[in-house]
DNA sequence: TTTGTTTATGCAAGCGCTTGCATAATATGA
DNA sequence: TCATATTATGCAAGCGCTTGCATAAACAAA
């Protein structure tokens, strides 16, 4: 009766058995584990204690259902996402993950196929977790309306153009490619091509806005700029600058939406015998993805830099701490500092350029 | 009081309600919902019309606590694996997911910094989980007692050598190396190097036996032979590689474990002005990660095939027949084809070296 | 009609925890 | 010493579901 306890670390060891041992109530001990006021130190040391030795850890389910809440998040996301080879999702993934452990929180993946309200619906009701995190919104995403019917706290990676206060966490998109091309445009390229994301998603409205402001903030005419639609892949970035390279009026200049279209570009300017920098600049922002480093490429890249691994971890801190206050929508919207690298210089015969543009 | 409905459809929506609102009670309901024997068709078909009209979700919590499991199942992983820029981790992680969401669970994600006990014990005794996947198991992994000791379901990728029977998803790696081996042996190469990953993990001793039987089998001394340790990375290839090729007796060959590590051979040999293939010939064991396709190296890389992505999906499999049975402990073995492709040739002046060795 | 079966449904306990309220024990002030 | 404030602890309800057992209703057989 007294040595059955050597054997295996894995009896039951509920709250109720704990109890029992101590000679005090579930109550107490519940409260002195939680670290309620009005259980003294000495008991409350005690208990713990008691817990530490038998490896006591509450049943997640029961507490759950008591408390109301899970103490987990979600992570919704079409499956793709994990299967595209060029993908920022990974890197956004290990900032979640990293925030959510340190807080002793749970990660609940939610890959989906097929229609995301349903599966935020069913988030929602079957109480599974406490708050989602969704990515990519739309200029106008109707998950933010839903979710907030829903009452299920959720954050956004991103901003959507809805009237509904929300959380997000984002950069200022329109910033960035303003930047990246006031660059250039100060740099003379006038002949410049956008390689942007497809604009019904917020933050590549967004670039779209910041591109054209940079012109119009100089007065000039942005008509022979070309802004493109494309997936924002390494063969995408490749084929969009062949084509433009190609043509008449080639452009001498790049602005790109991804580091995978920047090495494109890289690869398309290379294979015509160019030499990126110097025949054709390249600017573009940068994710910090894990193994891509825009100094490495070839001539090292000019870029706004902003790590989506902080992001992630940004929208795991603010969710978690969404679920915990239920207070306001609480946002951050993360710099962007440029790098200057060797890939953007002067543009050829900007002197023909400058001042008229045509 | 009847138009309250119309707003908002996140009404509580509980069993309760449900049974309310249809006149019956929460058992009838409820057994009606999991489709139990004993309840008439005719009602059975009332109750999920309901059910369905007003998106009824069982509460998961209350749920888990009732029938004691959770239908969600972990995955345990070093956080860094996430961060990792070369990893087949997220390719196992897409397989996993799509399985999970196919049968209808959830999925924990549970990185860990620290000591991977401590989690698992957590994860056991919180219940949060119905079972657990573990990678990466070492020659004697003391993973395995722990958690058979726990009673908490799990399944390895990988295998360990110990006496525990245990649930697993793995490929003959033996069989693999010695395959790779004996392919270059039999085209006349003597001087081959292993690049294998550390012999700790089972997976890398395993191919280590294999590498040596390939030699064995042909009654050869591998005297000349290395084999070496090396993180799976394009670097450590490339490293790994360019030291080989600048020593005395050059290999005339290698053998992978990864093919980050195959592209970083192939880029040592090009810079030494060698032809891969030709002068050199490289054979690898091939994850079909994303993305990196072994016939699109230059030249195309002979491999042996498994994709990770399928262990993914069979390791989910797996892992929930077994929560939902209690059976045995099944495992599976992936077949990994042999592709021969224009990176292995025959030895340069294998004439000199066929039947001698050294 | 009465009894025995079968069928359809409901009651209530229980899953393991939390927490409002009550009580018992102790300390404080008169 | 007694009333009163102050701890320290426990009781029991409840979180939303499942399920063994009981009951009521319907039907079949006698």
């Amino acid at each position: 009766m007294t040595k059955n306890s050597q054997r295996l670390p894995s009896m039951p060891a509920g709250l109720k058995a704990l109890a029992e041992q101590l000679g005090l109530s579930q109550s107490t001990v519940s409260r002195a584990l939680r670290e309620h006021p009005g259980i003294p130190d000495k008991t409350r040391r005690r208990v713990m204690a008691a817990a530490e030795k038998v490896g006591y850890q509450p049943n997640a389910r029961a507490r759950g259902l008591a408390i109301g809440r899970t103490e987990a998040i979600g992570l919704v996301f079409p499956i793709e996402r994990l299967q595209l080879e060029e993908t920022n999702f990974v890197d956004v993934l290990a900032g979640i993950s990293d925030v959510v452990t340190r807080r002793n929180h749970s990660l609940l993946m939610s890959p989906f196929t097929g229609d995301e309200g349903t599966v935020l619906r069913k988030l929602a009701s079957s109480k599974a977790v406490d708050g989602v995190i969704i990515t990519r919104p739309l200029v106008q995403d109707p998950r933010i309306a839903l979710l907030t019917d829903l009452g299920l706290p959720f954050v956004v990676h991103g901003r959507s153009e809805v009237a509904i206060p929300y959380s997000f966490v984002d950069i200022d998109n329109e910033a960035i490619f303003e930047r990246l091309t006031g660059l250039l445009l100060d740099y003379g390229h006038r002949r410049i091509v956008a390689l942007n994301s497809f604009l019904q998603f917020r933050y590549a409205a967004a670039r779209a806005e910041g591109f054209y402001k940079a012109w119009a903030a100089r007065g000039l005419d942005p008509a022979p700029a070309q802004m493109l639609e494309t997936p924002m892949t390494e063969r995408a970035g490749y084929d969009c600058a062949t084509r433009a390279l190609a043509g008449p009026d080639a452009p001498t200049a790049f602005v790109c939406g991804s580091i995978f279209l920047a090495r494109g570009v890289y690869r398309a300017v290379a294979e015509r015998g160019l030499k990126v920098g110097r025949d054709v600049s390249v600017a573009c922002h940068d994710d910090g993805l894990r193994g891509i480093r825009a100094s490495e490429f070839n001539p090292p890249l000019t870029a706004t830099y902003s790590p989506v691994r902080e992001h992630g971890e940004h929208l795991a801190a603010l969710l978690i701490d969404l679920t915990e206050a239920k207070a306001g929508a609480p946002h951050r919207i993360l710099p962007a500092d440029l790098i200057l690298r060797e890939s953007v210089g002067l543009a050829p015969s900007a002197a023909a350029h400058t001042g008229l543009n045509e």
